[in-house]
DNA sequence: TGACGTCAAGATCCG
DNA sequence: CGGATCTTGACGTCA
Protein backbone atom coordinates (compact mmCIF):
# COMPACT_ATOMS: atom_id res chain seq x y z
CA UNK A 1 0.00 0.00 0.00
CA UNK A 2 1.21 3.58 -0.62
CA UNK A 3 0.08 6.52 2.08
CA UNK A 4 1.76 9.46 -0.22
CA UNK A 5 4.06 9.85 -3.50
CA UNK A 6 8.06 9.50 -3.59
CA UNK A 7 7.97 13.27 -2.22
CA UNK A 8 7.57 11.40 1.54
CA UNK A 9 10.82 10.36 2.84
CA UNK A 10 11.03 6.84 4.54
CA UNK A 11 10.71 8.50 7.81
CA UNK A 12 7.42 9.23 7.54
CA UNK A 13 6.17 5.92 6.22
CA UNK A 14 3.53 4.49 8.49
CA UNK A 15 4.40 1.26 10.07
CA UNK A 16 1.03 -0.53 8.99
CA UNK A 17 1.25 -4.40 9.27
CA UNK A 18 4.70 -4.28 11.11
CA UNK A 19 3.58 -4.39 14.97
CA UNK A 20 2.71 -7.49 16.87
CA UNK A 21 -0.45 -6.07 18.44
CA UNK A 22 -2.46 -3.15 17.36
CA UNK A 23 -1.51 -0.12 19.15
CA UNK A 24 -4.32 2.26 20.68
CA UNK A 25 -4.55 5.63 20.57
CA UNK A 26 -6.34 8.39 22.32
CA UNK A 27 -7.49 11.47 24.04
CA UNK A 28 -7.99 13.23 26.91
CA UNK A 29 -11.59 13.99 28.49
CA UNK A 30 -13.35 15.74 25.91
CA UNK A 31 -14.66 15.37 22.56
CA UNK A 32 -14.71 18.43 20.01
CA UNK A 33 -17.83 18.09 17.59
CA UNK A 34 -19.82 15.54 19.35
CA UNK A 35 -23.10 16.57 20.35
CA UNK A 36 -24.52 16.16 23.76
CA UNK A 37 -20.79 15.34 25.07
CA UNK A 38 -20.15 18.48 27.24
CA UNK A 39 -18.97 17.85 31.14
CA UNK A 40 -20.76 20.10 33.67
CA UNK A 41 -19.50 21.58 36.90
CA UNK A 42 -20.58 24.37 39.17
CA UNK A 43 -19.32 26.61 42.11
CA UNK A 44 -17.98 24.53 45.45
CA UNK A 45 -20.62 26.95 46.96
CA UNK A 46 -23.34 26.07 44.79
CA UNK A 47 -23.08 22.49 44.99
CA UNK A 48 -26.03 21.08 46.89
CA UNK A 49 -27.64 17.36 46.42
CA UNK A 50 -30.08 18.85 43.61
CA UNK A 51 -27.34 20.67 41.58
CA UNK A 52 -25.06 17.37 41.97
CA UNK A 53 -27.47 14.81 41.04
CA UNK A 54 -28.34 16.90 37.89
CA UNK A 55 -24.63 17.25 36.71
CA UNK A 56 -23.75 13.56 37.96
CA UNK A 57 -26.80 12.96 35.68
CA UNK A 58 -25.68 14.90 32.65
CA UNK A 59 -21.79 13.93 32.90
CA UNK A 60 -22.75 10.27 32.65
CA UNK A 61 -24.83 10.27 29.97
CA UNK A 62 -22.25 12.84 28.47
CA UNK A 63 -19.77 10.14 28.98
CA UNK A 64 -21.66 7.44 27.75
CA UNK A 65 -21.90 9.20 24.70
CA UNK A 66 -17.87 9.66 24.00
CA UNK A 67 -17.95 6.00 24.59
CA UNK A 68 -20.46 5.53 21.80
CA UNK A 69 -18.50 8.26 19.66
CA UNK A 70 -15.33 6.12 20.46
CA UNK A 71 -16.46 3.05 19.58
CA UNK A 72 -17.83 4.38 16.11
CA UNK A 73 -14.44 6.00 15.40
CA UNK A 74 -12.72 3.11 16.11
CA UNK A 75 -10.55 5.27 18.90
CA UNK A 76 -9.66 2.74 21.43
CA UNK A 77 -7.79 5.01 24.38
CA UNK A 78 -9.52 7.34 26.27
CA UNK A 79 -9.21 9.26 29.56
CA UNK A 80 -12.55 9.96 31.62
CA UNK A 81 -12.21 13.52 33.12
CA UNK A 82 -12.00 13.75 36.85
CA UNK A 83 -14.75 16.15 36.60
CA UNK A 84 -17.20 13.50 36.06
CA UNK A 85 -18.34 13.38 39.75
CA UNK A 86 -18.24 17.23 41.15
CA UNK A 87 -16.37 17.06 43.99
CA UNK A 88 -16.36 13.30 43.96
CA UNK A 89 -13.69 13.71 46.85
CA UNK A 90 -15.19 16.92 48.88
CA UNK A 91 -17.54 16.64 52.05
CA UNK A 92 -19.57 18.46 49.82
CA UNK A 93 -20.78 15.96 48.22
CA UNK A 94 -22.43 12.92 50.26
CA UNK A 95 -24.56 11.82 46.82
CA UNK A 96 -24.38 7.74 46.97
CA UNK A 97 -23.24 8.11 43.60
CA UNK A 98 -22.02 5.09 43.51
CA UNK A 99 -25.05 2.96 44.37
CA UNK A 100 -27.48 5.80 42.57
CA UNK A 101 -26.12 5.23 39.38
CA UNK A 102 -25.29 2.02 39.39
CA UNK A 103 -27.00 0.80 36.38
CA UNK A 104 -25.68 3.88 34.41
CA UNK A 105 -21.91 3.28 34.97
CA UNK A 106 -22.48 -0.55 34.43
CA UNK A 107 -24.32 -0.13 30.97
CA UNK A 108 -20.96 2.58 29.97
CA UNK A 109 -18.68 -0.02 31.83
CA UNK A 110 -19.87 -2.66 29.45
CA UNK A 111 -19.89 -0.56 26.26
CA UNK A 112 -16.15 0.13 26.83
CA UNK A 113 -15.48 -3.57 27.59
CA UNK A 114 -17.54 -4.45 24.94
CA UNK A 115 -15.40 -2.05 22.55
CA UNK A 116 -12.02 -3.27 23.55
CA UNK A 117 -11.92 0.12 24.73
CA UNK A 118 -9.16 1.04 27.34
CA UNK A 119 -9.71 4.31 29.77
CA UNK A 120 -7.80 5.94 32.26
CA UNK A 121 -8.20 8.90 34.60
CA UNK A 122 -5.62 11.49 35.62
CA UNK A 123 -5.57 13.47 38.61
CA UNK A 124 -4.55 16.76 38.34
CA UNK A 125 -1.37 18.24 39.75
CA UNK A 126 -3.30 19.32 42.87
CA UNK A 127 -2.84 15.67 43.94
CA UNK A 128 -0.15 15.35 45.90
CA UNK A 129 0.43 12.04 47.39
CA UNK A 130 3.94 12.93 49.12
CA UNK A 131 3.28 16.48 50.23
CA UNK A 132 4.40 16.71 54.45
CA UNK A 133 0.90 18.68 54.97
CA UNK A 134 -1.30 16.44 56.33
CA UNK A 135 -4.30 18.14 54.88
CA UNK A 136 -3.02 17.64 51.40
CA UNK A 137 -2.18 13.90 51.37
CA UNK A 138 -5.27 13.15 53.12
CA UNK A 139 -7.67 14.90 50.29
CA UNK A 140 -4.89 13.02 47.92
CA UNK A 141 -5.57 9.62 49.18
CA UNK A 142 -9.46 10.15 49.26
CA UNK A 143 -9.28 11.89 45.52
CA UNK A 144 -7.01 8.88 44.44
CA UNK A 145 -9.73 6.87 46.20
CA UNK A 146 -12.66 8.22 44.05
CA UNK A 147 -10.67 7.72 40.99
CA UNK A 148 -10.62 4.01 41.78
CA UNK A 149 -14.10 3.54 43.19
CA UNK A 150 -15.10 5.71 39.80
CA UNK A 151 -13.05 2.75 37.53
CA UNK A 152 -14.53 -0.12 39.74
CA UNK A 153 -18.48 1.02 39.36
CA UNK A 154 -17.55 0.62 35.36
CA UNK A 155 -16.15 -2.68 36.37
CA UNK A 156 -13.51 -2.67 33.96
CA UNK A 157 -10.14 -4.43 34.83
CA UNK A 158 -6.89 -3.59 36.51
CA UNK A 159 -5.16 -2.24 32.81
CA UNK A 160 -7.43 0.54 33.09
CA UNK A 161 -4.97 2.82 34.78
CA UNK A 162 -5.17 6.26 37.11
CA UNK A 163 -1.70 8.13 36.28
CA UNK A 164 -0.47 10.43 39.06
CA UNK A 165 3.01 12.66 39.51
CA UNK A 166 5.05 11.77 41.81
CA UNK A 167 4.53 15.48 43.46
CA UNK A 168 6.40 17.86 45.11
CA UNK A 169 10.49 17.98 45.91
CA UNK A 170 10.12 20.31 49.55
CA UNK A 171 14.11 20.77 49.22
CA UNK A 172 14.83 17.43 49.72
CA UNK A 173 13.88 15.32 46.65
CA UNK A 174 15.17 11.71 48.23
CA UNK A 175 13.27 12.73 51.00
CA UNK A 176 10.33 13.73 49.51
CA UNK A 177 10.62 10.39 46.69
CA UNK A 178 10.87 7.99 50.12
CA UNK A 179 7.34 9.43 51.83
CA UNK A 180 5.92 8.91 48.04
CA UNK A 181 7.16 5.35 48.25
CA UNK A 182 5.93 4.95 51.90
CA UNK A 183 2.64 6.41 51.71
CA UNK A 184 2.08 4.23 48.53
CA UNK A 185 2.87 0.96 50.05
CA UNK A 186 -0.05 1.94 52.47
CA UNK A 187 -2.64 3.39 49.70
CA UNK A 188 -5.78 1.17 49.23
CA UNK A 189 -5.69 -2.16 47.36
CA UNK A 190 -8.33 -0.73 45.26
CA UNK A 191 -6.18 2.35 44.07
CA UNK A 192 -2.42 0.18 44.18
CA UNK A 193 -4.16 -2.15 41.98
CA UNK A 194 -4.44 0.91 39.12
CA UNK A 195 -2.07 4.01 40.01
CA UNK A 196 0.73 4.82 36.98
CA UNK A 197 3.10 7.53 37.91
CA UNK A 198 4.60 9.89 35.49
CA UNK A 199 7.63 12.03 34.86
CA UNK A 200 6.58 15.47 35.15
CA UNK A 201 8.05 19.04 33.31
CA UNK A 202 9.64 20.44 36.65
CA UNK A 203 10.42 18.17 39.61
CA UNK A 204 10.73 14.01 39.20
CA UNK A 205 12.23 13.22 35.58
CA UNK A 206 12.07 9.94 33.43
CA UNK A 207 14.77 8.51 35.79
CA UNK A 208 13.47 9.48 39.29
CA UNK A 209 10.11 7.96 37.97
CA UNK A 210 11.97 4.90 36.72
CA UNK A 211 13.76 3.98 39.83
CA UNK A 212 10.32 5.01 42.00
CA UNK A 213 8.99 2.26 40.11
CA UNK A 214 10.78 -0.50 39.85
CA UNK A 215 11.59 -0.30 43.41
CA UNK A 216 7.66 0.06 44.30
CA UNK A 217 6.57 -2.24 41.06
CA UNK A 218 4.76 0.68 39.78
CA UNK A 219 4.41 1.12 36.18
CA UNK A 220 5.85 4.42 34.62
CA UNK A 221 3.99 6.29 31.72
CA UNK A 222 6.61 8.13 29.77
CA UNK A 223 5.96 11.30 28.56
CA UNK A 224 7.87 13.47 25.89
CA UNK A 225 6.89 17.13 26.26
CA UNK A 226 7.87 17.04 30.11
CA UNK A 227 10.96 14.89 29.36
CA UNK A 228 11.88 17.71 27.04
CA UNK A 229 11.54 20.27 29.94
CA UNK A 230 12.90 18.23 32.22
CA UNK A 231 15.72 15.59 31.02
CA UNK A 232 17.47 13.33 33.40
CA UNK A 233 21.68 14.22 33.54
CA UNK A 234 22.19 10.80 31.55
CA UNK A 235 21.70 11.67 27.57
CA UNK A 236 19.39 8.50 26.32
CA UNK A 237 17.23 9.08 23.16
CA UNK A 238 13.00 8.78 24.03
CA UNK A 239 13.04 5.17 22.31
CA UNK A 240 15.22 4.00 24.99
CA UNK A 241 13.23 5.81 27.82
CA UNK A 242 10.31 3.91 26.69
CA UNK A 243 12.00 0.81 26.19
CA UNK A 244 13.04 1.24 30.08
CA UNK A 245 9.53 2.75 30.98
CA UNK A 246 8.24 -0.86 29.21
CA UNK A 247 10.08 -3.09 32.07
CA UNK A 248 7.91 -1.38 34.60
CA UNK A 249 4.42 -2.84 32.91
CA UNK A 250 3.97 -6.14 34.19
CA UNK A 251 1.41 -8.83 32.73
CA UNK A 252 -1.66 -7.91 34.52
CA UNK A 253 -1.12 -3.90 33.60
CA UNK A 254 -1.41 -4.14 30.05
CA UNK A 255 0.24 -2.64 27.03
CA UNK A 256 2.85 -0.08 27.85
CA UNK A 257 0.97 3.45 27.98
CA UNK A 258 3.32 6.81 27.12
CA UNK A 259 1.66 10.29 26.78
CA UNK A 260 2.15 12.52 23.36
CA UNK A 261 2.35 16.12 22.61
CA UNK A 262 4.17 18.55 20.90
CA UNK A 263 4.96 21.99 21.77
CA UNK A 264 2.94 24.72 20.59
CA UNK A 265 5.73 26.91 18.51
CA UNK A 266 3.91 30.12 19.51
CA UNK A 267 3.32 30.20 23.45
CA UNK A 268 5.25 29.48 26.46
CA UNK A 269 7.74 26.86 26.63
CA UNK A 270 6.22 23.34 26.86
CA UNK A 271 2.52 24.64 26.05
CA UNK A 272 0.55 21.86 23.94
CA UNK A 273 -0.05 22.80 20.39
CA UNK A 274 -3.37 23.11 18.97
CA UNK A 275 -2.99 19.81 16.66
CA UNK A 276 -0.83 16.93 16.31
CA UNK A 277 1.51 17.12 13.02
CA UNK A 278 1.40 13.95 11.20
CA UNK A 279 4.77 14.08 9.59
CA UNK A 280 6.28 14.52 13.05
CA UNK A 281 4.33 12.30 15.17
CA UNK A 282 5.04 9.16 12.30
CA UNK A 283 8.89 10.25 12.57
CA UNK A 284 8.59 10.52 16.40
CA UNK A 285 6.45 6.48 15.98
CA UNK A 286 9.13 5.22 13.49
CA UNK A 287 12.04 6.24 16.21
CA UNK A 288 10.54 3.92 18.80
CA UNK A 289 11.25 0.04 19.31
CA UNK A 290 8.99 -2.14 17.10
CA UNK A 291 6.40 -3.51 19.63
CA UNK A 292 4.54 0.29 20.13
CA UNK A 293 2.85 1.84 23.26
CA UNK A 294 -0.60 3.04 23.87
CA UNK A 295 -0.25 6.82 23.41
CA UNK A 296 -2.29 8.91 25.19
CA UNK A 297 -2.39 12.61 22.96
CA UNK A 298 -2.40 15.80 24.82
CA UNK A 299 -3.51 18.51 22.63
CA UNK A 300 -5.72 20.83 22.33
CA UNK A 301 -8.03 19.78 18.95
CA UNK A 302 -8.11 16.06 21.44
CA UNK A 303 -10.16 13.49 19.48
CA UNK A 304 -9.36 15.13 16.28
CA UNK A 305 -5.68 14.45 16.49
CA UNK A 306 -6.84 11.38 17.71
CA UNK A 307 -8.07 10.21 14.60
CA UNK A 308 -5.27 12.00 12.63
CA UNK A 309 -2.76 9.39 14.23
CA UNK A 310 -5.15 6.44 14.25
CA UNK A 311 -5.53 6.52 10.12
CA UNK A 312 -1.93 7.80 10.19
CA UNK A 313 -0.86 4.27 11.41
CA UNK A 314 -3.59 2.06 10.59
CA UNK A 315 -5.23 1.80 6.82
CA UNK A 316 -8.62 1.82 7.73
CA UNK A 317 -9.62 2.07 4.22
CA UNK A 318 -10.60 5.24 1.65
CA UNK A 319 -13.93 5.54 3.21
CA UNK A 320 -12.86 6.69 7.20
CA UNK A 321 -10.40 9.60 5.06
CA UNK A 322 -13.60 10.58 3.26
CA UNK A 323 -15.54 10.53 6.41
CA UNK A 324 -12.78 12.83 7.89
CA UNK A 325 -13.28 14.84 4.76
CA UNK A 326 -16.80 15.42 5.55
CA UNK A 327 -16.07 17.17 8.70
CA UNK A 328 -12.77 19.45 7.49
CA UNK A 329 -14.18 20.31 4.51
CA UNK A 330 -16.01 23.73 5.65
CA UNK A 331 -13.21 24.33 7.49
CA UNK A 332 -10.38 23.92 4.94
CA UNK A 333 -12.87 26.12 2.25
CA UNK A 334 -12.67 28.75 4.97
CA UNK A 335 -8.83 28.86 4.67
CA UNK A 336 -8.13 27.86 1.55
CA UNK A 337 -9.69 26.71 -1.35
CA UNK A 338 -7.13 25.72 -3.35
CA UNK A 339 -6.61 23.32 -0.62
CA UNK A 340 -9.97 22.17 -0.84
CA UNK A 341 -9.96 21.41 -4.46
CA UNK A 342 -6.63 19.63 -4.05
CA UNK A 343 -8.34 17.43 -1.29
CA UNK A 344 -11.32 16.49 -3.49
CA UNK A 345 -8.56 15.59 -6.33
CA UNK A 346 -6.28 13.50 -3.90
CA UNK A 347 -9.74 11.20 -2.71
CA UNK A 348 -10.89 10.52 -6.10
CA UNK A 349 -8.68 7.56 -6.57
CA UNK A 350 -10.72 4.84 -4.61
CA UNK A 351 -8.39 2.46 -4.74
CA UNK A 352 -5.24 4.63 -2.75
CA UNK A 353 -5.24 4.79 0.81
CA UNK A 354 -3.43 8.63 0.89
CA UNK A 355 -4.07 9.23 4.78
CA UNK A 356 -0.91 11.21 5.34
CA UNK A 357 -0.79 13.21 2.05
CA UNK A 358 -4.53 14.73 2.96
CA UNK A 359 -3.41 15.25 6.53
CA UNK A 360 -0.61 17.27 5.49
CA UNK A 361 -3.29 19.19 2.98
CA UNK A 362 -5.47 20.39 5.62
CA UNK A 363 -2.55 21.11 7.86
CA UNK A 364 -1.38 23.40 5.45
CA UNK A 365 -4.60 24.90 4.91
CA UNK A 366 -5.78 25.26 8.50
CA UNK A 367 -2.09 26.63 9.28
CA UNK A 368 -3.39 29.98 7.06
CA UNK A 369 -5.03 32.99 8.19
CA UNK A 370 -8.88 32.45 6.54
CA UNK A 371 -9.30 35.94 4.12
CA UNK A 372 -12.29 37.53 4.20
CA UNK A 373 -13.40 36.07 0.59
CA UNK A 374 -12.69 32.51 1.40
CA UNK A 375 -14.70 32.46 5.25
CA UNK A 376 -17.75 34.13 3.47
CA UNK A 377 -17.55 31.53 0.75
CA UNK A 378 -17.20 28.47 3.38
CA UNK A 379 -20.06 30.72 5.52
CA UNK A 380 -22.52 30.73 2.28
CA UNK A 381 -22.04 26.61 1.65
CA UNK A 382 -22.57 26.24 5.58
CA UNK A 383 -26.08 28.44 4.79
CA UNK A 384 -26.98 26.60 1.74
CA UNK A 385 -28.30 23.68 4.06
CA UNK A 386 -31.00 26.63 5.52
CA UNK A 387 -31.33 29.52 2.75
CA UNK A 388 -34.64 27.44 1.48
CA UNK A 389 -36.05 26.59 4.71
CA UNK A 390 -35.15 29.22 6.99
CA UNK A 391 -37.52 32.36 8.20
CA UNK A 392 -37.73 35.18 6.51
CA UNK A 393 -36.39 37.13 9.28
CA UNK A 394 -33.27 34.67 9.73
CA UNK A 395 -32.90 35.26 6.64
CA UNK A 396 -32.49 38.90 7.30
CA UNK A 397 -30.38 38.20 10.27
CA UNK A 398 -27.66 36.04 7.99
CA UNK A 399 -27.62 38.38 5.44
CA UNK A 400 -27.35 41.05 7.90
CA UNK A 401 -24.29 39.27 9.37
CA UNK A 402 -22.58 38.85 6.27
CA UNK A 403 -22.05 42.03 5.44
CA UNK A 404 -20.85 43.31 8.60
CA UNK A 405 -18.80 40.54 8.79
CA UNK A 406 -17.62 41.58 5.42
CA UNK A 407 -16.94 45.24 6.33
CA UNK A 408 -15.62 43.90 9.74
CA UNK A 409 -17.88 45.05 12.43
CA UNK A 410 -18.63 41.09 13.07
CA UNK A 411 -16.20 38.62 14.06
CA UNK A 412 -16.27 35.46 12.00
CA UNK A 413 -16.77 33.85 15.63
CA UNK A 414 -20.13 35.62 15.32
CA UNK A 415 -21.16 34.15 12.05
CA UNK A 416 -20.46 30.68 12.69
CA UNK A 417 -22.13 30.77 15.97
CA UNK A 418 -25.32 31.84 14.43
CA UNK A 419 -25.01 29.22 11.72
CA UNK A 420 -24.88 26.44 14.31
CA UNK A 421 -27.29 27.74 15.86
CA UNK A 422 -29.15 27.17 12.73
CA UNK A 423 -27.97 23.66 12.42
CA UNK A 424 -29.68 23.16 16.17
CA UNK A 425 -32.87 24.57 15.38
CA UNK A 426 -33.18 22.49 11.67
CA UNK A 427 -31.36 19.41 13.22
CA UNK A 428 -28.08 18.88 10.43
CA UNK A 429 -26.41 16.13 12.24
CA UNK A 430 -23.98 15.91 9.07
CA UNK A 431 -23.02 20.02 10.06
CA UNK A 432 -23.12 19.44 13.97
CA UNK A 433 -20.58 17.36 13.80
CA UNK A 434 -18.47 19.25 11.16
CA UNK A 435 -15.02 20.66 12.54
CA UNK A 436 -15.87 24.04 10.99
CA UNK A 437 -17.41 24.87 14.19
CA UNK A 438 -14.54 23.88 16.46
C1' DT B 1 1.77 37.24 46.56
C1' DG B 2 1.31 35.53 42.07
C1' DA B 3 2.34 32.18 38.36
C1' DC B 4 1.34 27.90 36.88
C1' DG B 5 -2.99 25.03 33.94
C1' DT B 6 -7.68 24.29 32.78
C1' DC B 7 -12.18 25.19 31.40
C1' DA B 8 -16.73 26.16 32.37
C1' DA B 9 -19.46 28.82 35.71
C1' DG B 10 -20.64 33.04 37.09
C1' DA B 11 -20.59 38.04 36.70
C1' DT B 12 -20.89 41.97 34.20
C1' DC B 13 -21.34 44.69 30.24
C1' DC B 14 -23.68 46.12 26.05
C1' DG B 15 -27.08 47.10 22.59
C1' DC C 1 -33.72 40.75 27.66
C1' DG C 2 -30.36 37.94 25.38
C1' DG C 3 -25.95 37.59 23.85
C1' DA C 4 -21.05 38.75 24.20
C1' DT C 5 -17.11 39.25 26.93
C1' DC C 6 -14.54 39.42 31.18
C1' DT C 7 -13.36 37.28 35.69
C1' DT C 8 -13.37 33.68 39.04
C1' DG C 9 -12.89 29.19 40.93
C1' DA C 10 -10.59 24.92 42.76
C1' DC C 11 -6.59 22.66 43.59
C1' DG C 12 -0.86 22.81 45.81
C1' DT C 13 3.86 24.13 45.01
C1' DC C 14 7.43 27.16 44.47
C1' DA C 15 9.90 31.43 43.25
Amino acid sequence: MRVSSERSPDRFRPFFGRQERRMSIGYACLALAVPGTSIKKCLIRNADGTRLRDLISRNLRALETMVDYNRESGIRLYRISSDIIPFASSPVNDVPWETEYREQLRTIGDKIRAAGMRVSMHPGQYTVLNSPNPETFDNAVRELLYHARFLDALHVGLTHKIILHVGGVYGDKKQAAQRFAYRYAALDERIRGRLVIENDDKCYHVEDVLSLGKSLMIPVVFDNLHHAANPPGVDSTDADWVAACRETWKAGDGPQKIHYSQEDPLKRRGAHSATIAADEFLLYMNGLPPEKPDIMLEVKDKNISALKCILCTEDRGIGALEKEWGCYKYLVLEHSQKAYQSIRQLLKDKAQYPALAFYSLVEEALAREPDVGSAVNAANHVWGYFKDIATATQKERFAGLMRDYAVGSVSLARVKRSLYALAEAYPREYLLKSYYFV
